[in-house]
DNA sequence: AACGGTTGCAACCGCGGAATA
DNA sequence: CTATTCCGCGGTTGCAACCGT
């Protein structure tokens, strides 16, 4: 599945699959201290990663809100809906989704929705040119293309109720978004509590900034 | 059972933009 | 204004698991 563990002898910083201790010291740092500067964070940590690896982990699978497992049909169909009108701008798609990674979201549109949304297009092509023969009458009913075409694209959409929800999910106040995410990061037990527990605070360098509260970062419980 | 091809996903890489000196 | 540093994003890669023959 992850690929093999290496050493980047010319950096000196470890690469590949991330181990359970590593996880366990990124989490529990990043989770008593807040991430103030990436780059920095992994030698306070203990950590012979780079700055960017440490982010990537923490971003996409150690984060507590994170969701894992299968994708709902509304997740599903809110990706292809926004990558229809945003296309590959993932991190933007993820703001819909609270708990996935646009990392996520980007391997889950390669490995599955990219291939149905080429067969559903090419399933709309078909309908539509079908639906042309019918054009003249939508027409002489005040009948627009497009809502001519939205009609008949029931091969997308086969739920009306399903577009209702999407455009409601689109219209979530992003305020609202932020507190829920932020709310849940405090309130919910993870898997990171047992990391910290297992974790001693004296693991870790703190730089004083930090130590002494004269940075906070917006995501430090420090807060 | 063995093999080769395919799939799913974690992780890396490079680039661009924002922030700072 | 320029140079440098850092962060975030999107594209790509590599590998284990799965599947078909």
């Amino acid at each position: 599945m992850a690929r093999t563990r290496c050493y980047d002898k010319k950096s000196g910083l470890k690469k590949g699959t991330w181990t359970l201790e590593e996880d366990k010291k990124l989490a529990a740092y990043v989770t008593k201290y807040g991430c103030w500067n990436w780059r920095q964070l992994p030698k306070f940590a203990g950590l012979s990663r780079c700055g960017k690896s440490c982010r990537l982990r923490w971003l996409n699978y150690l984060q507590p809100n994170i969701k894992r497992g299968n994708y709902t049909r509304e997740e599903d169909q809110i990706i292809m809906k926004l990558h229809a009108e945003i296309e590959n701008k993932w991190s933007a798609i993820a703001i819909h989704l609270p708990g996935r990674s646009d990392n996520e979201i980007k391997n889950h549109w390669h490995t599955s929705l990219k291939k149905r949304s080429t067969h559903e297009l090419t399933c709309n092509g078909k309908k539509r040119e079908a639906n042309n023969v019918n054009k003249k009458s939508d027409e002489d009913q005040n009948i627009s293309p497009n809502e001519s075409y939205i009609e008949v694209s029931s091969c997308v959409t086969t739920d009306q109720n399903m577009e209702n929800i999407m455009d409601a999910e689109c219209e979530i106040n992003q305020e609202e978004l932020f507190e829920e995410s932020i709310g849940n990061f405090w309130t919910e037990p993870f898997l990171i509590d047992s990391f910290i527990s297992t974790t001693s605070n004296s693991e870790f360098c703190v730089p004083l900034e930090v130590e002494y509260g004269l940075f906070v970062s917006p995501f430090s419980p420090i807060m």
